[in-house]
DNA sequence: CTGAAAGCGCTTACAG
DNA sequence: CTGAAAGCGCTTACAG
């Protein structure tokens, strides 16, 4: 290290600045900084030590956004809090593969909690959604609150791709046959011969308590995800009980399984659940119950997570392509900001058969 | 809805053309917007009328960030891929405080995945952490390649805020007592008599590959979290058994597991895992080999997650301030970006006996 | 291969 | 409470 860095605080020195010094324009230093034109090496490499000499740390990219129109961010709609949205493995593993699908267009993803408080009808401070500089949106359709999103970012001109949510007019859908997928684990259960079942859901809507399924539950449902796995299962059992978990999460899981299997009287043959972190909940309630898992109660999951982390259970469910959910909404953006017009993807979940399905005990 | 919308593909308006519409100047229509000024009710009602009837989206982020010098951005330096990083609990706890501690400056969070190749001497194109516009980064020091985010962010002349890292020049430390409360666990199982320990640290170096910890980890290590847990144990045990695990995992714990307690001959009597996922991996693979905890064989973790997700135990552990250290963080970046001089915080573990220790079996 | 000119859309002092 | 002026730092056609 020879070079000299100027003062660290006080004045950082602009592309005019390093030009100045280089002995060159404002144009021809910015052409070496982005490699967009034809610079001789000799004067690329006069511009590069003025910089250094001067300590200048790259062109701002603000300034250069706002010259070429593109920031280099893309948003992601996530639940209100963090740690809520990242419980969820699926998540992670889509926000892994849209990452990866983002990253050679370099780009970054800003996370965007969504704070909506469906309560509140006092016009809300502007948060990220609305002013955050960014090249596009994902939205996740798990989430509850999708409508005021679109309609601010559809404003804003911002483009919009949305992961198993409704299809938007002017959004780019990523789907997961949700509804199919779900039948299938239905007509898996059906044919074991249960009769008697119960589903477990994600939230549905907005509100996120724990409890027994209401009979409206159609209309109050905001969740895409979660409505289309449980018309999947309607679509094969015309009767069912319905619980509503309030996330999916082993404990959510566990109340949702007491709730359902502690009346000998009434209890299920099999469960559905609509997320494997549920089931495992189940799972665990089952064996605090002293019930054997396939005989007294078979139990269905979905995602297809490695269920290594959380016991010994060979888990029949469904597997879903998280990683490649965000990396078919990576592969959208990239169409989307090259102004074609990309058709919307439909992606496949795989039925796995494990260990915790079986008919069900002769009944007496 | 009885306003119209102008085309919305084609040309997005401007706020020159919404104050033109409500005949006020540049200025007051801007003034009207930011709320940072003294403007007329009417004259706010005119403008927004005015916004609304041109489909305005609110004044371009971009531009104003230009112009006020602030980008509304926070980065956070991740490993490379999001999975990995989100894999730990405590990151996504972390992140969660940062969230929340950053909220009330209108700022969202960007990715920014770690893609430093340490065997790659090819020039890297740059990446976000090169040319991302934002305020302020958080660095975390469990991560093993700080030196290079921290050498660009410093010239770009971006204030750092780095958590649980070695004290660096110019950067706020967020710090937790990672040495101390490791040594509180050693001497817990010193005290109930045990003599003959093995320790599995987080990844210590860049590689990131399971074994017996080397002689020379010192040298190697990179990640100060691990090192200092590390030493924290040797504060107390001056001879023990190492082994590095490849990542935070129930999986890795598993092997790890395996590893030292295969051997009846050369059992340790007691592991303390720097994680509580690897204790649960310990855990299970003490099952797996038939060992009784704690009486065959004591389990130490580090974390304090809850366990109800992965079983049954009743984890000794040490219990850290994961969404304070994210918290701290927020309030020293908004201290930093109000241009005050915040002092490096101090955050403490604290040690939660479960059932997992007891005084080793008498030796025969 | 290099330079002079224009302008991206906004906010900030400043003057009234 | 409102307006005219300046300028944030860069990139992009365009001309040479």
């Amino acid at each position: 290290m020879h070079e000299h860095h100027p003062a660290a605080s006080g004045h950082r020195p602009t592309l005019a600045e390093v030009a100045q010094r280089a002995g060159v324009s404002r144009s021809t230093a910015s052409l070496a900084f982005s490699g967009a034109g034809p610079v001789s090496d000799a004067t690329r490499a006069r511009v590069f030590a003025a910089a250094e000499s001067l300590g200048y740390g790259g062109p701002d990219p603000v300034a250069r956004s706002l010259r070429s129109g593109r920031s280099g961010v893309i948003g992601v709609v996530i639940e209100e809090r963090v740690r809520d949205a990242f419980r969820d493995p699926m998540n992670i593993a889509m926000l892994d593969g849209l990452s990866d699908g983002t990253s050679s267009l370099g780009t970054a993803l800003l996370l965007l909690p969504d704070t909506d408080e469906p309560e509140s009808q006092a016009p809300r401070r502007p948060g990220p959604i609305e002013t955050a500089a960014m090249d596009a949106v994902v939205l996740v359709g798990c989430s509850t609150r999708l409508d005021r999103p679109v309609s601010v970012l559809r404003r804003r001109g911002i483009p919009i791709v949305a992961i198993e949510a409704k299809p938007m007019e002017g959004v780019l859908e990523i789907a997961l046959d949700n509804r199919e997928a779900s039948a299938t684990a239905a007509r898996h259960l059906y044919e074991l011969g249960h009769r008697d079942i119960a589903v477990v859901t994600l939230p549905l809507g907005p509100q996120h308590a724990a409890g027994p399924l209401s009979a409206d539950w159609q209309e109050e449902a905001t969740s895409y995800t979660a409505a289309q796995r449980l018309s999947g299962v309607l679509d094969v059992y015309t009767t069912l009980r319905g619980w509503m978990a309030p996330a999916s999460s082993t404990a959510s899981g566990i109340a949702a399984g007491r709730a359902l299997l502690s009346d000998a009287e009434h209890r299920p043959t099999a469960i559905i659940a609509q997320s494997d972190l549920l089931a495992v909940g189940i799972l665990r309630a089952a064996e605090e119950l002293g019930l054997s898992v396939p005989q007294d109660i078979s139990v269905v999951g979905f995602d297809g997570i490695r269920l290594d982390g959380y016991g010994p259970w060979n888990l029949t469910t469904l597997v879903q392509p998280a990683v490649e959910k965000g990396r078919a909404a990576g592969i959208g953006i990239a169409r989307l900001l090259a102004g074609e017009t990309p058709k919307p993807t439909l992606l496949r979940c795989t039925f796995r058969r494990g260990a915790t399905t079986a008919a069900p005990r002769a009944t007496d």
